[in-house]
DNA sequence: TTTCAACCGTACGATAGCGTACATTTCGGA
DNA sequence: TCCGAAATGTACGCTATCGTACGGTTGAAA
């Protein structure tokens, strides 16, 4: 798949590089398709790719060596998914895997830690966005610490609205359980309170955002933190 | 404050750099005491100094904008407090404040920027730490949303154990509370419930650690991935 | 030496979320 | 068109933790 120019580019960061550095970028990405479930960095094994989405949604999970696992941090085309290769991190042993189908520019590993050292601009962008990722799993400690199940699934589908085009989006009740840490009827239940609320509609396997300011408004304070930092660090940047 | 040379220097990170680059940092830093509760990071303010903790605890603290707080990292000797400066971002919501007081070696933050800048190995050492950060960030998202009340208690003691001299340190109950978001008296019951089983012995505004490896079991899998990880990343590098 | 604020122990009803079980609905493929 | 797996709805007793209140203890400062 071709790698589109910087004019029709759909990810945020890729977006606001230099024309210079999205040139750079550009010779040695190449275009693919994320399916679901894909997993694009597996738990302790050597990196081979970042990702820049163009469409779609990536969850990174945290891990024990029990199997524990539950999801610290989501990444659309707003962002990069390979942080730890910026940090000059080869491998982690957390799991970052395709939450939502899409599209993706992809660059090798090597050739991406070579971009980053000698491009000074374009190490900041990403850092930048290092950073948001920082805050946003702060944000996830936060949520899981000391919000109520309600409030941490409208701050989740916020999230995930926040990343796809329209205001439908495929999600099952038992995938969000996993993610929020939570019993499955436990969302269920939630998920009818919201409805009830008239803030979205659930059908089988998706979750449809009717009202964004209710549902901002049951997030209370959980939404929101690494949001207004994105926007403060990487907005009509260049 | 004198900046002890390399060879005396206790913050890990320092005392694994190179003979140059240490100098490069020395040249530019001041030693400083640090009290408790001495805020090194304020929340949106102008970031002013790295510090690399000689002894002692600093606590990075999520906040939203109703006050709400929560303990997301901490950062002792093992570490280096201001990691956003070394993402490039100038100043952050979160707050970091001195948890157990001690002494650091600091560096103004215009200075560490230029530093990190042109230095290659002095980055690479200091993104590693910032990505263990950001693991240990995930494991508390992880405990909070999925460990009891008293695994994460054992966590939380496991993690400032490792980062003090001795077995003891100073913590009230009401602190502790803040830190895992949760009620005072219910971190009183789960101090009885570890110390009845022979693992901490708990007094007045401190708490000694009498048995480690049942701590660690106690603690279940809520730690020991962020460790792992600095142990391969960050040990006997040069 | 006294005082008082900080710290700690404990109790009790309330409730959010758990673990589990099982029935029902939906939809894609044979 | 039918079947089976996946997804969803619901129920029930249980437990961890909450919110709150109040009394006891300790140690540093006056």
């Amino acid at each position: 798949m071709p790698v589109p120019s910087q004019r029709y580019v759909r990810n945020h960061l890729l977006s606001i590089l230099s024309p210079d550095d999205y040139e750079a970028i550009q010779s040695v990405a190449e275009g693919v398709a994320l399916g679901r479930r894909d997993i694009l960095i597996a738990a302790n094994k050597s990196i081979t790719h970042v990702y820049f989405l163009e469409s779609g949604i990536g969850s990174e999970v945290a891990a024990t060596p029990e199997g524990r696992r539950i999801e610290v941090c989501i990444t659309g085309p707003e962002g990069i998914v390979g942080v730890p290769l910026l940090l000059d991190v080869d491998r982690t042993p957390h799991e970052t895997f395709v939450q939502i189908e899409g599209d993706a520019v992809r660059v090798e590993a090597t050739a991406f830690r070579r971009l980053i050292e000698e491009r000074r601009l374009l190490r900041g962008i990403f850092a930048h966005y290092a950073y948001v990722a920082h805050l946003q799993t702060a944000g996830t400690a936060l949520s899981n610490g000391s919000h109520t199940l309600e409030e941490r699934l409208a701050r989740w589908l916020l999230m995930c609205h926040d990343r796809v085009d329209g205001d439908e989006f495929p999600v099952t009740h038992e995938f969000l359980s996993t993610m929020l840490g939570v019993r499955r009827p436990g969302v269920t239940t939630a998920i009818h309170s919201l409805e009830g609320a008239g803030m979205i509609k659930a059908r089988r396997s998706h979750v449809q955002v009717l009202d964004r300011d209710k549902l901002k408004a049951a997030a209370g304070d959980s939404y929101g933190v690494p949001e207004t930092e994105y926007r403060r660090l990487l907005w009509a940047r260049r």
